[in-house]
DNA sequence: TGCCGATTTTGACAAAAGTCAAAAGAAATC
DNA sequence: GATTTCTTTTGACTTTTGTCAAAATCGGCA
């Protein structure tokens, strides 16, 4: 009970524009946010490229699991692909929770698993599935992912070109 | 002090030949082993292709991430690169251990977040990096790898063929 | 409605990587 | 030390994907 007061005035919610960032590659992540209406996504600028490396929608967590684990300044920027709504705490307030109630630790670890087996399966899928391949993966598990995000991003989220994404689609859908 | 005296009694050694598998594709991994002493590598089985995901040396952890935090059997086998050493506990141990002693949640937590940095990295490098860059990423920063492991399995954790990866070596070490 | 800017598609060509097959080189076994 | 087996390299060719450039399409918005 004290657990859940102590969570509940930390909490602040925010309406945010589209395009609005909430993290920047190159600054320290301070923040866990949830989204709770709305659409991001996470990106890496890489010789001035703009590569996306994930997507997230309602009920989704929106931080750096990096920036956060390590302390170092992020790499990758957080943007909003809506007008969205998220709920933020820091992690400075998140740290002092776990102190208090080392029982999170256990949320924590649970939540930091759930990702890892997320990138696991995308990373085997780079390792051994051809672009269509992959496009028709994603056509079947994240659906969302086509109608929310612009071919660009989809495009680099595959690791193709976009012209090439855009003939894998022209073929057949 | 109760807490090691508990994790002391449930860990077992074992000496293992090249070759060993200590998790099968298609069964529920049981077990946490650290490697002690010699090398071992994770694969899967992909339209009878055997692809490389990761390898492990002397000091690194043995299991499926996966087939622990889901309960579902693993799609991974674990292989023993050379005659091998092992210290293993059961999962079941480790939860009793978890459960009586919360606090390793935390430990649990942070080794989950290495980990999961350590695969974004890898995936990142898929992503937007060529099979050459990505050779050479491997040379600088495991070494170990390019050593004690045969050519076929590194190409396929690169994701290439073995005769590409071999081209690639040929032109310029 | 009509225009502007952004996104998506298409074309032509170049580069990267895969496949199949054979040869060369190492390593293990007798 | 010869033979067998496994690993690595090389060659010829095909397929996949990237790049650059131009055309087509889509979406707001004046």
């Amino acid at each position: 009970m004290e657990g859940q007061m102590a969570l509940a005035a930390m909490v602040t919610r925010r309406e945010l524009p589209k395009g609005h960032l909430l993290l920047e590659q190159g600054k320290v992540c301070q923040h866990f946010y949830l989204l709770e209406q709305g659409s991001a996504r996470g990106y890496y600028n890489h010789e001035g490229k703009d590569v996306s490396l994930w997507f997230a929608f309602e009920g989704d967590v929106l931080t750096s699991l990096y920036s956060y684990a390590t302390g170092k300044p992020s790499y990758t920027n957080i943007e909003l692909l809506e007008d969205s709504a998220v709920i933020g705490f820091t992690f400075d307030q998140l740290n002092a929770l776990l102190e208090s109630y080392p029982e999170f630790n256990l949320i924590g670890r649970l939540l930091t698993e759930q990702y890892f087996i997320e990138l696991e399966e995308r990373t085997l899928s780079f390792q051994f599935k051809t672009a269509t391949e992959r496009y028709h993966e994603l056509i079947t598990k994240q659906p969302q992912i086509l109608q929310r995000a612009s071919l660009g991003h989809i495009a680099s989220f595959l690791g193709v070109s976009q012209e090439t994404l855009s003939r894998i689609r022209a073929k057949r859908e």
